[in-house]
RNA sequence: AGAGUCAGCGAGAGAGUUGCGGAGUUGCUCUAAUCGGCAACUUUGAGGAAAGUCCGGACUCCCGAAAGACCGAACUUGCUGGAUAACGUCCAGUGCGCGUGAGCGUGAGGAAAGUGCCACAGAAAAAUACCGCCAGGGGUGCAAUGCUCCUUGGUAAGGGUGCAAAGGUGCGGUAAGAGCGCACCAGCAGCAUCGAGAGGUGCUGGCUCGGUAAACCCCAAGUGGGAGCAAGGUCGAAGGGAGAAGGGUUGGUCUGUUUACCCCUCCCGUUUUUAAGAACCGCUUGAGGUGUCUGGUAACAGGCAUCCCAGAUAGAUAACUCUCCUCAGAACAGAAUCCGGCUUAUGUCUGACUCUCUCU
RNA sequence: GGACGCAUAGCUCAGUUGGUUAGAGUACCACGUUGACAUCGUGGGGGUCACUGGUUCGAGUCCAGUUGCGUCCA
């Protein structure tokens, strides 16, 4: 992983959480689905972020991984201005197979605005 | 120049910025202490197939009195010899087949131990006589040694059928024919010889025998069976569910009232069990690489020197910029316990060799 | 990661020890029945037996490899 592991999203029950209680944003080639622990509350965790990219995307593992390398590349600009309390869960769609390095992060940087993630909006 | 065969190298290289996994050192922090957390520096970080999971092992657990010997079953393998921890792999050789050739392929034991099958067609699919050919006998009619009909026997030349028809071709021979005889070829058996063996070569003999064993089977060799690192083991015990017996208490039911008994709920500790989750070990020093020498045709083995080279656990290699190489820049593709193979997917380059054409 | 299974008509499935032209239901088309439709009856079309190679005279079936889909195991 190229994030830090305070920024990781790893256990199964959290990516259930997400995916049951989040809100979901969809893009042309990625969804971002987004669930928040109590804001008021002070227990700050860091931004928690997974990515997945299911089979549907490619057969090949190496066309996965790159895929992940790719998106974790941009979230590293992104990880400073992220607002701490958050859980993410960036899904991709089978669309996503031709993307470059520069269509990947065109949609994050809208879909992240979207959500209201981002620290200073 | 074109077409082709075989073998091998390597999997773009270097620099910078940001960033990640492992290991080590130092500092800070936490703690009673260890563990842990953070930061800095150093070092290291996917493959030839990591793939398919098709074989063979190592390792672990279960079954088993034990897995030491023999027998049987089941399964696997199948030219010969060697290599190996083992193999369905590899090396060398033999036979056969393909190719003009360099070379390539080979599931290649036994059908003369037995059983089964060989549809349709055909007389017959393993010893058979339909048509035919020939001979003997009989009947009928005619002038007839001939024709026609019946019957007995001989025959495997010819016909047609079929993937396949009883060794093939030619000559002789015969009533007609036939390995009945001869020559050559093919096959079988025996002997001699060469070879470690599969087999090769030569001589002699009698004249014969369909195919299928990726059908059952026979022979030879091998394997205790089953599951697989999500195997298996250790530590820890905060909280949850269920059952058992015990104690306490509140409320309800019952009663005119109280006590005892019974049912449900809650609490306490004991014990058994279950599910889910977490940490650590297994987890990388190995039938290990690299270099060199010796033995061997080779696969490979042995000696010496030297090196330590991923160990993650929602799972680490990316993004951007520049330079070199190139006409242009890359194909197939991501370790998950570890090895030896096989198979499949693939871009580039180098060398050797073969054939064809053209020129000198 | 490991262990297994399946693939036959548009769909759901048969297909025994290899054998002649691969079947059934449903769906589709045509005709009949009806004033018309449904039901019903009759007939018809539709198959790279997932793919590739081998054994065999002959493979849906036997053997080997490839592809796709699915199940189970802490």
């Amino acid at each position: 992983m190229g994030l830090p592991k305070l920024n990781r999203l790893k256990h199964w029950r959290d990516f259930q959480r997400v995916y049951k209680q989040g809100t979901c944003h969809h893009g042309r080639y990625l969804v971002l689905r987004k669930w928040s622990t109590d804001q008021d509350s002070f227990g700050l965790t860091p931004p928690q972020i997974g990515i997945v990219v299911g089979k549907k995307v490619s057969k090949k593992a190496t066309l996965r991984n790159r895929i992940k390398r790719q998106i974790r590349a941009i979230l590293q600009d992104f990880l400073p201005s992220l607002k701490p309390g958050q859980k993410l869960i960036i899904g991709v769609k089978p669309k996503a197979r031709e993307c470059e390095y520069e269509h990947f992060l065109r949609e994050l940087e809208q879909l992240l605005r979207k959500a209201e993630v981002l620290n200073g909006h």
